[in-house]
DNA sequence: TATGAATGAGGATTCATTCAT
DNA sequence: TATGAATGAATCCTCATTCAT
């Protein structure tokens, strides 16, 4: 019993240092650019090897994308709390979102790069599409819920949830990607900027 | 003389032909997908010749940034009015940014996708990053000159310039990319977002 | 003892449930395309495992060669009677094989493609390679043995009963080998073809 | 134009060594052991210019059995004498596959270890396809139209002419294969095997 | 004995780049 | 200047075989 757990465990250890040299590899070069060779030289392991975990060098950059939206989410749901009102929750939420972009800058990176090549050559396997899209929207959702409960409670205007939380996203998301690929245009004003966003739309939402 | 001119337009013409196809191919498939023989194809030359006119893929990739820098620049410039207030013009900046993504979406792609690609194999000729870091430098610069001037005339508060351009950079970027990569998730709304965009980042800066 | 005993069966059916899985995995796809990992899951047992019964795929896939073998030499054991005349004897030959390559088609093919791909990375272990060649000969020697007997009895014109067992052989074999691989050629009507090749060859034979 | 011409017949010229390189090649070792790197070996040529001349392995292997197919209808043509009576003209034919099958051992062999291996991962190229059927066709035609002309003159029995040649051609084939499988079976006595082959046949024909 | 994880040597294919003409 | 044939390094993936447990 002992036994088959430690295999089992040793199984999950080898799998995620796998993932974890691919995301030094993807991360540092994208996916066309990076090889499994470097994948696998950084994993300590043949090249054989990543194919009893991975069965391609998509599912396996796949696979980093799903770690990547859970991580995402996870700063989501601890963000939300029950207990203040909403628009303080939808504050959280913006900052949730840019801390997860200055913690995991390399996801955050991987995130849009998915974003932006997203024709992959074989159809992503049905399931990880899936829980990818459901992830995306998963963090949408916990937005546009917070403002749709504001406007329930009189907080905000009458606007559309949905449309808002499509702003919201959007804004910020154009700040902390300017802010990860031009860090020298953004310097140390992240925080302000972003700040000066959320302000502005929550002024905006408010009335 | 009248040859050598015409050798010379000839010469023009040859390099405008080969990034029209460069263009096409890239636009459809991306950089790392795209190939020198698909593009040679598109433009009815040898494969051969293109290295005559670029001195590898890349340049010829980076020479399609620096057009549509360009491309981006004049609507700036074409969106500016002297005639007329700092908030209009700051309102008419962004609707030309949000123009440029609509009516060059693969542009628009590209010159995005770049950011997320810095890392060249080869670092860039000097003078071509040159130019495109001063391509976008330029577009900025009339969004926070705008900014200022509007400081200046007392139509907004006294905020920085430069952050505050950033700013509106940013979130509209976040949400023309949004635009460009989940059309599903936008659908038709995506004029009103902006304008919801512009509405509050005006407002906050007024008051 | 019967412990023993017992650990001997099973290891016979073990070994024999391999080939048993080799023979539909090589059936269905060839030598060089059928894996081990296949033969392995078909067998239910680790990959692993099949080493411990064969020591290389191309033993595996001769130990189905040898098997083969003996079936057809049953075929052609079961065919021959001693009390009736060598002609009839020899027909009942054909008749055997004819059987024996609708019967086990897969077999008959295996055994031929091993003809056209007589060159192994390595060579055979001795003792297979006498096995397959003396089982094949043991065959050839019924017919001849045959020949010559109807010789002995004036039944047969005095030929090299080896040179008119090649015939028989090499005729029967070019029309099941047609039938085998090119069934839309043959039809229905491969009996009769071989039915007229005995024929001919036994008048042949007779004057 | 002198200039085309060279270039054109340089271009043939490659292309036939490259077909000669995999001649050597998979004559030796068979479609699935004989590796492009070997044939480009054996072409002095890299292996990327194979890509220049054929698309795949298997377009490279396909040429080569059409490239038999043609030869062996020539050898065909030349034997067929519309001079001569039917039965001779067979007879002709018989001895013309056998000099084919001795003369171009190589080609026998991969033509029909195709036949075995029919089952391709990508089905071919249809105008390929077409090509050998029709090839093999072709062959078989002339079997069957001197059979059909011999009953017209009344020199055969009224059978089947296809299935006559069918027979004839099987009977034939079998008896060539076991001489380029088997030599040590058959030794010098091919010529002696084929002559009783098509003496038991002819009579058969004949009444 | 049985396992199955790990290996690593290839193999087919692609493509940016060069160069003789 | 223009060509396009040739290159060869690089890449993904497969699979027979080994070996620690």
């Amino acid at each position: 019993m002992g036994i088959a757990e430690r295999k089992l465990r040793e199984k999950e250890n080898r799998r995620a240092s796998i993932l974890q040299a691919a995301k030094e590899v993807f991360f540092a070069k994208g996916l066309a650019e990076g090889t499994l060779d470097e994948v696998a030289a950084a994993a300590e392991l043949s090249k054989g090897t990543l194919y009893l975990y991975f069965s391609s060098k998509e599912e396996l950059y796949c696979s980093l994308l799903v770690e990547g939206t859970q991580i995402l989410r996870e700063y989501f749901q601890r963000a939300l709390d029950p207990s203040i009102d909403p628009e303080a929750n939808l504050r959280r939420l913006g900052q949730a979102y840019f801390q997860f972009s200055q913690e995991q800058p390399q996801f955050f990176r991987l995130m849009f790069l998915y974003n932006f090549h997203s024709e992959f050559k074989q159809p992503l396997p049905k399931e990880l599409k899936d829980e990818l899209d459901c992830g995306g929207d998963g963090c949408l959702k916990m937005v546009s819920d917070t403002i749709e409960e504001g406007i329930r409670r009189g907080h905000f205007r009458s606007v559309s949830p949905y449309l808002a939380s499509m702003a919201c996203w959007a804004a910020l998301n154009g700040t902390v990607m300017l802010a990860v690929n031009e860090p020298h245009r953004v310097g140390g004003s992240l925080e302000q900027i972003v700040s000066l966003q959320l302000d502005a739309f929550l002024r905006g939402l408010r009335e």
